[in-house]
RNA sequence: GCCGCCGUAGCUCAGGGGUAGAGCACUCCCUUGGUAAGGGAGAGGUCCGGAGUUCAAAUCUCCGCGGCGGCACCA
């Protein structure tokens, strides 16, 4: 039998013999570093049998890959579940997979675990790394795995083996008195898996992830190759804390919210500015993009909701009020709003596309577990705009938009965007015949784009198929920020028609789109993006005109009154303190740019300048100064 | 909405059945200082809300409300 190795080479063997075995004819050190085989480039137990002439590659624990990442997640979280049994033998395991930094495994108990109880367990494996113990797997009968897991009390277990398709075999990998059905591969020992892990939280999870079902006890954990990149991962999660928006709006004085509105935000001063900035930024884009803006109701009558189909779908999460008898709903979308627009009036193809936009108040009742600082809340803007067009103007109108979305996003910084395709979800309004033809054509027109995107399988809105523009937050998590609907439905419901070249009546398609999302959200996310560090375009103050003695005092107000006719926005700071201690306390509160004056200055009409995070300060003319600030502060896009 | 944890001064947090604490911030006074905290004094609290246990509750119990982390949801 021929063994072939990556490098080419070729060994001999009489028989059969494992993966640990060919480890081990190679080298003593390459025995013990190995952790797995991959064949194929599949990912493989050490320990299998190797019985046909092959390619292997020994995979060791020193390979930077996800896979051995993978592996090794996927084993802390068996030895967690192990470690789990082992103190608390009442409690039923479920499943465990490996996941983006770490793994979780998610079990059936009636106490809930104690942040003391997550110590022991982590403790505990530790000490079941140390044991040594070894890693087999075993394949079972089908129905001898039932009766083993029924017999076991696990009832989850033995459900999880009904749902495995008749012709996978049903692999039992045990590891010391433990076992459980999984996939595999594994490591070879309890001992490969080392020590770089850790239990990091606790939190509910449903069985199946099915809101129905019972609420099973996750527990999260890292794992990493080594201590050293455990020490790395826990030091990123410390950074990330620090950017977080609501921590950073509080500190730099941005909004704030409260109890008696919750999911409401309240803009500060500071804020509201960099709002006003946004908002004014992109209002300039749409302006040149040939977007007309609009402003529509914020309370509607219910009938409008009714027709529009949101009634039936959304009536829960909608606010309503009554008065002279009727009920209104404060508007969760701008769209009903804005075919209404449309409809009044005749309107003729060439008109389209007609591309509506607002900046729509919008209020949603958000359940409460969802709420999340600015980024989810149940009031919020949406950067909204309405394209009627025809289905044969689908297609350019998308490429229009991904264009006018990633040259904006580029702006932030953001140049890797992950892109979602999302197809027709279970409960939609529209017949079949009118979502095959929304997904066909939005499925050709992105593709036309050239833009990778994944699937999202049943995601899409009650009324279109949508591509969703995800950014990510400071500790990793995606928000759905821009967005793409198309929509054959709403103009049929809402009977929005034109005139075409044929003198008929027809019907608009609709393309619901977004670029910010949501004001609030988009924010939240600039907030962590930046650390709060905007860039001077964005920042709400951007200088602060410091003395350094009062004799400076009315310099100081010359060099503020120039800035602000050049459109910089500053403050003064005057007061009786010393220059060390203003200069912390403007850092802290990252103004991007400090303007000292001091005696010295205030008789040459010079300033000092220093930015924010340079060590060291300049001076120069007042006009150099205010002109090159005034410069780099300009809007993107406005020149 | 569900599960777990948490709620003390403007902020960050300590304390814990018997008179409410610190640092920073704030106010006033001294200091006019040259690039990341000059010195002194002072003011500031429904210990989230309600009920219960107790001679006595910020502290223990229960019920709300809110926050945080997940899950579910996200037109």
């Amino acid at each position: 039998m021929n063994i072939t190795l990556p490098d080419g080479s070729v060994r001999v063997f009489d028989g059969p013999l494992s993966g640990e075995a060919l480890a081990a004819d190679i080298g003593p050190g390459l025995a013990k570093a190995a952790i797995a085989l991959r064949i194929d480039g599949e990912m493989k137990d050490l320990k299998t049998v190797l019985d046909t002439d092959t390619t292997v590659e020994i995979v060791t624990n020193r390979e930077e890959s996800d896979d051995v990442l993978e592996l090794i997640r996927h084993d802390a979280a068996h030895v967690m579940a192990e470690a789990v049994k082992e103190l608390y033998p009442e409690t039923q395991v479920t499943i465990g997979p490996a996941i983006e930094n770490g793994f979780y495994y998610d079990f059936a108990r009636d106490k809930p675990f104690t942040p003391e109880d997550l110590e022991k367990i982590e403790q505990r494996m530790h000490e079941i790394v140390d044991r040594d113990e070894s890693i087999d797997r075993e394949e079972w009968d089908r129905d001898e795995a039932v009766k083993f897991f029924e017999g076991q009390g696990e009832k989850y277990k033995a459900e999880i083996i009904g749902s495995i398709p008749a012709d996978q075999p049903i692999g039992i990998y045990r590891q010391g008195e433990f076992q459980d059905l999984c996939r595999g591969p594994h490591l070879p020992s309890t001992k490969k898996l080392g020590h770089a892990f850790k239990l990091m939280k606790l939190a509910g999870a449903y069985w199946r992830g099915d809101s129905k079902n019972e609420m099973l006890q996750r527990v999260y954990g890292t794992a990493w190759r080594n201590e050293k990149e455990l020490k790395a991962h826990l030091h990123r999660l410390e950074e990330a804390e620090r950017r977080d928006h609501r921590k950073l709006g509080k500190e730099m004085d941005l909004f704030h919210m409260q109890e008696e509105a919750v999911g409401m935000v309240f803009w500060h001063e500071q804020g509201w500015t960099l709002y006003r900035t946004l908002e004014n930024y992109i209002r300039h884009k749409l302006e040149l993009a040939d977007y007309k803006e609009v402003k529509t109701p914020q309370l509607v009558d219910r009938k409008l909701w009714e027709d529009s189909g949101h009634w039936d779908k959304f009536r829960e999460n909608m606010y309503t009020t009554e008065s002279e008898e009727r009920t209104f709903a404060l508007k969760p979308m701008n769209c009903p709003c804005h075919v209404q627009i449309f409809n009044q009036g005749i309107t003729s193809y060439r008109d389209l596309p007609l591309r509506m936009a607002e900046f729509g108040s919008c209020h949603r009742y958000e359940p409460s577990g969802a709420l999340h600082g600015i980024m989810r809340v149940r009031g919020f803007t949406q950067d909204d705009a309405h394209i009627f067009c025809t289905e044969d103007q689908i297609t350019s109108e998308t490429e229009t938009f991904c264009e006018l979305l990633l040259d904006i996003y580029k702006d932030f910084g953001f140049t890797e965007v992950k892109v979602k395709f999302s197809d027709r979800p279970e409960t939609r309004a529209g017949d079949d015949a009118i979502w095959d033809k929304a997904e066909g054509s939005l499925k050709e027109a992105v593709e036309a784009t050239g833009l990778s995107y994944t699937l999202n399988p049943g995601e899409g809105a009650f009324y279109g198929p949508k591509l969703e523009f995800v950014l990510t937050d400071a500790i990793g998590r995606d928000w759905q920020c821009g967005t793409l609907q198309v929509d054959f439905v709403l103009p049929e419901r809402l009977k929005a028609s034109y005139i075409g070249e044929d003198g008929a009546k027809h019907r608009p398609v609709m393309l619901h789109r977004a670029i910010f999302g949501s004001m609030e959200r988009f924010i939240g996310i600039l907030i962590e993006e930046y650390a709060g560090r905007f860039p001077l375009w964005l920042a709400p103050t951007q200088l602060v005109v410091a003395t350094i003695t009062d004799e400076a005092d009315e310099y100081a107000r010359e060099v503020l009154a120039k800035a602000a006719k050049l459109g910089l926005r500053g403050k003064l700071d005057l007061r009786n303190e010393k220059i060390n201690y203003k200069v912390r306390e403007h850092s802290l509160a990252k103004v991007p740019a400090l303007l000292v004056a001091g005696r010295r200055e205030s008789e040459e009409g010079t300033i000092s300048v220093r930015r924010l995070g340079d060590k060291h300060q300049k001076v120069m003319s007042l006009d150099e100064a205010l002109a090159q600030l005034a410069e780099e502060a300009a809007v993107p896009g406005s020149r």
